[in-house]
DNA sequence: CTGTTAGCGCATTCAT
DNA sequence: ATGAATGCGCTAACAG
C-alpha cells in the first residue's frame, strides 16, 4: 500500500477533515473563520495539521451560498484593447486585492449585445457589485443591476436615471485644458475628433468643452473650431472622415502664406481618446511620411505608450487611481453606506511633446 | 396595490418559482435544464410565466455546488500590459463563449506571488480547469493545478517535468525567421535581446534558435551574433545594459567606412518581445532624435500597435489562434479526454517594415 | 409526465 | 469549549 500522495481525485472536504482531526464540523468551520479564541490549543493543533495533510481548501461556492455573499464583484469592460482600460483594471485590481475582493473580468469587446450577456451572467453568479465600463449602458438594461438590484459603479461615463456612483476624468476641465494648450501655440484650425457620442457621456462632455473653450477663446483670436465624428468600427466612414480631414490640411497649407498673422495657420487634431489618436497618426503617417508631425499637430486625451515614442503630446488620465476609487466606492455600498449617488472627477495632466510646439 | 416593479429586495430562489407557479421544484430544474420534452405544454408555460414574473435567474454557485462543475475555467495572466495578453485574451474569450465557459481572468502584473496567490484562489473557487501565461510558474507551484488535479494548458511556455498541454508560438522557427531576415538585408552586428530567462521557456527557445541560426549563417557571411539580457524591472540594470548597446553602435559607426563589404556594418536589434522592443525605441528615440531608425535597426517579434507607426519589422504571433486553442485542448481534457501532453506549436509572420530594409 | 427525498460543502443556531 | 442539527439554492435519483 504505497503512500504516495498520487493525484486526490476527490478535494477533501470539510467533513474529511473533521474525521481526519477526529472533531466535528463546526470547529473545523470556526477554526477557518479565525475563531481561534474558543478552540483549545490542542484541538486547533489537531485540525491545523489535518488541513495541512489533506491540503484541503474550503470551498469558496459553497460558503458563499451559505453566507450569502461571496466577495465577487463584476467588472465589465467595453474595451481592453485601450490601455486606458487596462490602467484601470490596475487600480481595481490593487483595491479589490486590498479588500478582499475577487473581480470577475468581463471584456465585452465593443459589442453592445455580449455587455447584456455578461451584466446577466454576473447577476447569475450572485456578484456582490458591479463596475461598469460600458458603452451600450442604458437605465433598462442596467436596471438589474443599479436599480434595487446589486450595487453599481460607473467609470467614465454617467448614465441619466441610474442611481449609481461614478467615477472618471474631469472631462470639461481636460478638454478646456487641451483646448487652451493648442491656442495657445497658434494652432488656428483645431479638429476635434471623436467616435461616435452613442451612450458615452464621457465624449459629449470633452466635445462639449472643446468647443466651449474654443468660443471662449483669449481676445487675440479667430481660430476656428470643427468636430469630427469617425465611427472606428466602420471602415468607410473612417475613410470618408480622414478624406475630410485631409482636405482641410491641404486648404491650410495654401492659406498659409497668405496668413494675417505672420506665418500661422498649422492644424492641430485633438483627439478624445487614445484610440481615435492612433487611426489619426497611422493615417498621417501614411500620407506625409515619417514626418507628418511637422505637418499637422496631434493632442490626445490618454496617454498610450507610443505617445512618448512618436512624440505625440497628450493628457494622461489617472487612471490607477480610478480604478481603485471605483471599488472603494462599491464596497461602501457593499457594506451598506447609503448615499446618493456620487461623481468623483479626477483631474487629467497635460503632457507636452513636439507635436504641438512650434 | 401598486404594480412597479420596486427593487426586489432578495432575489427569487426556485422555490419561490415553483410556489408562484403551483409546482414542485423539480419541474422548475427540469424546464430550466431544458428538459422540455419531459413537460407537458401546459406547465412549461406556467413556468414560463411564473419566471418572466419573478425575474427569476437560477443561482450558479448552487448549481455549480450541486453538480460538481461550475463551467468556470481560470485564466492566469502575466501581463495584461503586454498587448500579446490582451490578444490572446480575444481568442480565449471567443472560445469560452463557444463552449459556454466563463473566465475568470486573473493579472498577476509580472509579480510572482501573485501568480502563487490566484492559483490559489482559483482552486478555492474550484474552476474546472486553468490556462496559465505567467512567469513564475515551476513545477511544484502548479502541483495542485497539473498534478492530479485540475486541468491545465500552458500558454507560450513550457515546465518540465509537469503533464500539461501547451499552446505557443513556433519560436525556433519565427527566432530563425528573424535572424535570417536581418542576416538577408546585410547587418552584420546583431543583437538578440532579451528579458531574464527565468522560467520562461519561449525566451531561452528563441534565444537558442538565434544563436544557431547565426552560426549557420549562409556562406558570405561573418555577421557576428550577440545576446543582451534586459531587466525591465531593474531601471539600474536597463541603464547598464543599454550603455552597452550604445558603445557597440558607435563602434559600428566608426568601422563603417572601414568595413570590407562596401557600406556595410549597420547594427539591428531583435527585441524578444514587445516590450523590450518598446524599450529600445524609446532609448534609441532619447538618443538618436526622431531619426532612430535610420541608424540602427529593429526588429521584434509580437506586433504592437505601434509597430506600424514607427515602421518597425515584426513577427507577429497568431495570438487570437493560440487563445482559442488553449481553450479547446483545456475543454476537452475537462471533459475528460485522455492524452499525453500535447504542444502546438503555431508559426508567426514576418511583416516587414522600413527599420530593417537598406 | 410530475412530485418527494436526499444531499452538494459549508456556517449557524442551539444545546451540551 | 464543542458538537448535532438545520438549511442556503439547486439537481438527481427514485417513486408515483
Amino acid at each position: 500500500m504505497s503512500t504516495t500522495p498520487q493525484a486526490t481525485p476527490r478535494r477533501a472536504t470539510i467533513t474529511d477533515v473533521a474525521r481526519e482531526a477526529g472533531t466535528g464540523k463546526t470547529s473545523i468551520s470556526r477554526y477557518l473563520n479565525g475563531e481561534m479564541s474558543v478552540l483549545s490549543p490542542e484541538l486547533r493543533a489537531r485540525i491545523e495539521a489535518a488541513i495541512a495533510r489533506l491540503d484541503y481548501q474550503p470551498n469558496q461556492m459553497a460558503r458563499g451560498l451559505k453566507r450569502g455573499r461571496n466577495r465577487l464583484i463584476g467588472m465589465l469592460l467595453a474595451d481592453l484593447t485601450n490601455p486606458y482600460t487596462v490602467e484601470v483594471l490596475q487600480g481595481v485590481e490593487a483595491a479589490c486585492h486590498a479588500l478582499g475582493l475577487m473581480p470577475l473580468i468581463c471584456h465585452a469587446a465593443n459589442e453592445v449585445e455580449m455587455e447584456r450577456r455578461y451584466l446577466q451572467l454576473l447577476t447569475t453568479y450572485r456578484v456582490e457589485g458591479v463596475i461598469v465600463n460600458a458603452l451600450g449602458v442604458r437605465e433598462e438594461t442596467l436596471r438589474p443591476v443599479g436599480g434595487g438590484g446589486i450595487p453599481a459603479v460607473l467609470v467614465d461615463r454617467s448614465v441619466d436615471g441610474l442611481v449609481a456612483d461614478m467615477v472618471g476624468l474631469d472631462n470639461r476641465a481636460a478638454a478646456e485644458l487641451g483646448t487652451r494648450h493648442l491656442l495657445d501655440n497658434g494652432f488656428d484650425d483645431i479638429w476635434f475628433v471623436v467616435q461616435p457620442f452613442e451612450q458615452v457621456s464621457s465624449r459629449q462632455l470633452r466635445e462639449a468643452a472643446f468647443r466651449e473653450a474654443m468660443s471662449e477663446q483669449g481676445g487675440n483670436g479667430a481660430a476656428r473650431g470643427h468636430t469630427l465624428v469617425l465611427n472606428l468600427a466602420d471602415a468607410v466612414d473612417v475613410e470618408r472622415s480622414l478624406a475630410e480631414l485631409d482636405r482641410a490640411i491641404d486648404a491650410a497649407a495654401h492659406t498659409r502664406d497668405a496668413g494675417a498673422t505672420g506665418n500661422a495657420a498649422r492644424v492641430a487634431l485633438f483627439a478624445a481618446n487614445a484610440p481615435v489618436a492612433l487611426c489619426l497618426a497611422l493615417h498621417l503617417k501614411a500620407r506625409y511620411g515619417a514626418g507628418w508631425q511637422a505637418r499637422v499637430a496631434l493632442l490626445s486625451i490618454d496617454d498610450p505608450e507610443w505617445a512618448e515614442l512618436t512624440g505625440v503630446t497628450t493628457i494622461r488620465q489617472p487612471t490607477y487611481e480610478i480604478g481603485y476609487r471605483a471599488v472603494e466606492f462599491l464596497h461602501e455600498r457593499i457594506e451598506g453606506v447609503q448615499t446618493t449617488a456620487r461623481d468623483c472627477l479626477l483631474p487629467g495632466e497635460l503632457i507636452v511633446r513636439a507635436s504641438t510646439l512650434r
